[in-house]
DNA sequence: AATAAATGCGTAAAAAATACACAAATATAA
DNA sequence: TTATATTTGTGTATTTTTTACGCATTTATT
């Protein structure tokens, strides 16, 4: 270990959000547009650098506060990127995360944005994106859905509790196929990862369903 | 994100390999000790700087390579360590990782170290470590267990082949507890983690047993 | 030949996951 | 008021997986 290697230090740390919603039954990903080089116009998630005086997390609850006006937004490691070459500026070593709202603050977060060039895009229906993105986001997407029916990855997706026809249809749209809606209740509970909290839903229409809550 | 921040650069990054055998029915992993400041003759983990031109896993192989003459050590990524005070010369970031050796390699890594100071610790009887390797090793060991059952992450335990009493005791040393053996086979075979490979083992005593493969 | 030690194989019970049917609550239409 | 459609909740067999445990086989030793 040399400290005095010019290789050594010279070159920085990225943070990297791939922030999920369900909206009317679509999944989606925030992302926002490059107004500069490199990847001007090209689309790519939340993030930015990470100081040296302070640790990824810290960093990252600031980019998003920076970017967003944001506080509260939840997220866990998800994976890091090391290739030397991943930003043409200087090596970037990235490190992503994963964080999930409900669309009410999905909603919020894009209306009070200050990067104006931003949106929620469904699943699918992906830009072009900078950097090494595409490869960060399919990485985030497949440890959401193995993460999904063992803990309470989805938390966030509710601001407080929820019915479970709305947490089924999200379950759904994530995994992007049909789950038999008897048996995922019983999964979800035995596993305890979802709890009955006794409440139930004013009626809009049909049959009142039953108010739940994550648990953990 | 503004290159000219001193604060943007200016800071390094780590790899560190939480190594581990299992010998004679103990579960170890290899230490080295420290000569020179910070934590002088304090033990860690092998590791060392990622430079700038590399990526995370290409420096682990090097460092590898430079300070036990090996080449062919398998090793995944486990966790990142991004507290700024980690390390008292400045800012490095941990990238930790794991791997596995069999104990014929384990042997010959030891008496053909560069480094003289290092050895194979029981877990149990691990001394007091530098920087924050009680915390990485600890997140390493809690890794391993959670990916036994379900991946071939003992794959490189065994040179090739081997026997399922080989296989049940490493199994029992790491879990630190007492596993049905019959059990046992079913749920590695069913789950297609092993396979049987039509030989059987030379007899050294008592009735030859059989002998297995990990797949993947 | 009998005994002991170690390994392989099999089967019954318990638990978990899956498939599927029907009853209850509400709004709307007749 | 009654019937109908829609949506939600609950239950119950069936299958699969996991767990518990008995016994036969192979070899060395007595």
């Amino acid at each position: 270990m040399d400290i005095n290697n010019p290789f050594y230090k010279d070159q920085g740390i990225h943070v990297i959000l791939s922030l999920f919603t369900v909206k009317d039954g679509k999944f989606k990903v925030f992302l926002i547009q490059r107004k500069n080089q490199p990847f001007k116009d090209k689309w790519i998630m939340i993030g930015g650098a990470c100081y040296n005086y302070e640790d990824t997390e810290t960093a990252l609850k600031r980019e998003i506060f920076e970017k967003t006006g944001m506080k509260d937004i939840n997220f866990q490691l998800c994976n890091i990127y090391s290739n030397p070459k991943r930003s043409p500026i200087c090596r970037m070593l990235g490190v992503s995360y994963i964080g999930v709202i409900d669309f009410e603050k999905a909603k919020y977060l894009k209306e009070t944005l200050k990067t104006k060039n931003a949106d929620w895009f469904e699943l699918g229906h992906i830009p072009e994106l900078g950097y090494d993105h595409t490869e960060i986001l399919g990485d985030a997407i497949e440890f959401l859905k193995n993460k999904m029916f063992d803990t309470a990855i989805l938390k966030d997706l509710f601001a407080k509790y929820f019915t479970l026809p709305e947490l089924h249809s999200a379950y759904q749209s994530i995994l992007n196929k049909k789950i038999d809606r008897r048996n995922f209740r019983k999964n979800l509970i035995n596993k305890k990862i979802i709890e009955d909290t006794g409440m139930v839903q004013e009626f809009i229409g049909k049959k009142p369903a039953k108010l739940y809550k994550f648990l953990s």
